[in-house]
DNA sequence: GTGAAAGCGCTAACAC
DNA sequence: GTGTTAGCGCTTTCAC
């Protein structure tokens, strides 16, 4: 009874007086095993409290059941309600997780996809910092990767994203709608695949209003001073549309700061939902991501692919891409007539 | 080259020019190694882009680097921050953390507390579901655990918490000294730990201001319900403090359907802080828990324990108690007179 | 059906 | 300093 007398395999063996490898086969839902073997096993198993190694299991068998998982930021809302669903449906198919955060880092997440490969995980589900996946992903991961939510600048990666484009779109569509003659879209940087693609949904769908955009940057102080001038300035735009969570909250907080009223100064519309949204007064109308149902096309898609190597089916050349819709929560920031709530999905 | 090509120990032997033993010793930091064979090995394992496989070495050594966390509810922005902080302090420590999340469940915690053994992890760090973690705890884990934020039943445990009793004490004392004549507590239930010190703290410390409280239990209508009838009532409270983050959302949003005005019908306070009580207006007065500090004194304190042990100290009889300090947020929920807001910290 | 034995990739003891 | 070797706990042939 070595090692903090955790059991091994063999003292289940000799307790169920049976070979290691009937206990192996009995564990495994191996056919061939008598009932009377199993049972055996299955006593000696709960006597001694013993559970199977994975380290020792997985050294040895082809097919590991270990997926990594890579988010930018554990600490936002939408990355860890990600991971929570990826967990939940990956721990049905019997798979255990090793999920890492790249803390908003490119360098921190290549280092960290570097060291997963210690793991050997049977695949990989990332959402990557930026567009330059890439050239971060190191050799010899040896297994299928499967990219959500971030789009990757290549077409290297699977990949499951929502309709960028149409969800803007919906929101110009309905912002045009009310009247608004003009709105002033807040987005990160056009560097980045999500962002270019709601700017330029929202524009191909403004109509006759006049859209213009700023790139704030993240935590960029002097480009975030740009649209605090802006809105003190003489022609402050009548509608306001933040791409992301992040510039969200910034604009939502500048407004209150420079004193514009919601949505009688000026309307306020907001891509990513988050639970405080509609706790405001008046709620704020939002683009809300299906984040569990990309969690789980994720976490199939990857599960799909994993079945093609096994089977040896060599499709692996073409990349998939899923696109999900995002539905559309309209409420009173952007409703200057009447404060009633709607709710509505993209086309 | 076998299995997906994945370079083992042999391989960078073999093209070092070397003994496995060799590379293990580079590989390791052991001493007595030459520069020049350290040299050839550092240079193969580039060449191949050889990581050690984790499974095959904690299977060999003693002292793996592999530690487990098991947190309540991943969406939970209190525990995700939890996990995210303690993922970043445990890797500049070298280890690995496979986090598991117990969706709210008690049951499903037993199951991850069960399967996490199956990783032989060094040690444990658990946010409990509830009070009864011992229970749950199965046999054989075979390694420190310390218990963080929720207060266990039982002083089996090392544990990290925060300073409950005086951190409500200190929201009694400045709605009191605010002159509120009487505050209405709001907490999920009595037999949770957590809840029942801030309770007593509030309570002893409010002074001639009347303190009432309701359990509303967690997702409970019916006991909500008695919340909602207290408000429309006709003698409703004059502030309200919610003591924890689940419970704040709800009241919030309640107030607002109900048609009290904060702070001027109603004053507002919270236990747990998130980042939309700065949002709104009036921002709101909160307890800040000190997360981080939490998860960094937590992995300090399971770092010595494994310290401990492998010095074969048995100290371990005793099981220590750490409380950390909250941050008071005085904002404009609280304050009638004025909107200025105010920072101070409890004793 | 069952068990003996090989061996996964690695570390630790020990021989040189 | 370096290499040889045993063996960690398990799965997987392959005899029987």
């Amino acid at each position: 009874m070595n090692k903090r007398s955790v059991p091994s395999i063999r003292l289940v063996a000799e307790r169920a007086g049976v070979s290691v490898a009937t206990v192996s086969n009995v564990l495994n839902n191996k056919p061939n095993v008598s009932p009377d073997f199993a049972s055996r096993v299955h006593l000696a198993v709960r006597e001694l409290g013993y559970v199977v190694s994975r380290a020792a299991s997985q050294m040895r068998s082809e097919r590991h059941r270990l997926a990594g998982v890579v988010v930018p930021d554990l600490t936002n809302p939408m990355f860890a309600s990600f991971v929570s669903t990826l967990e939940h449906v990956a721990r049905l198919d019997g798979f255990d997780l090793i999920v890492v955060s790249a803390r908003n880092n490119a360098e921190e997440e290549r280092a960290r996809l570097d060291d997963l490969r210690a793991w050997r995980p049977a695949g990989l589900i990332v959402i990557p910092c930026d567009g330059a996946l890439t050239d971060r992903l190191p050799q010899g991961l040896g297994g299928p990767v499967v990219v959500a939510d971030r789009i990757p600048d290549d077409h290297a990666f699977d990949l499951i994203a929502v309709n960028n484009g149409s969800a803007a779109a919906s929101i110009a569509a309905h912002l045009s709608e009310q009247g608004f003659a003009d709105c002033l879209v807040l987005g990160t940087s056009l560097g980045i695949t999500n962002v270019r693609e709601r700017w330029d949904g929202f524009r191909a769908a403004a109509g006759p209003m006049r859209a213009e955009l700023i790139e704030v940057g993240i935590d960029d102080d002097a480009r975030f001073q740009l649209l605090e001038e802006r809105l003190r300035g003489p022609n402050p735009p009548r509608a306001l549309f933040a791409l992301d969570h992040q510039t969200s909250i910034a604009a939502y907080r500048l407004l209150g700061e420079v004193g514009l009223s919601i949505p009688h100064d000026i309307a306020f519309a907001s891509f990513d939902e988050m639970e405080w949204m509609r706790l405001v007064s008046p709620p704020i109308t939002a683009v809300r991501q299906p984040v569990e149902e990309m969690a789980q096309a994720a976490w199939r898609h990857l599960v799909r692919r994993l079945e093609e190597d096994r089977a040896e089916e060599r499709k692996r050349d073409r990349k998939q891409i899923r696109r999900l819709r995002c539905a559309i929560e309209i409420r009173g920031s952007t409703l200057p007539r009447c404060r009633t709530s709607r709710r509505s999905e993209t086309a």
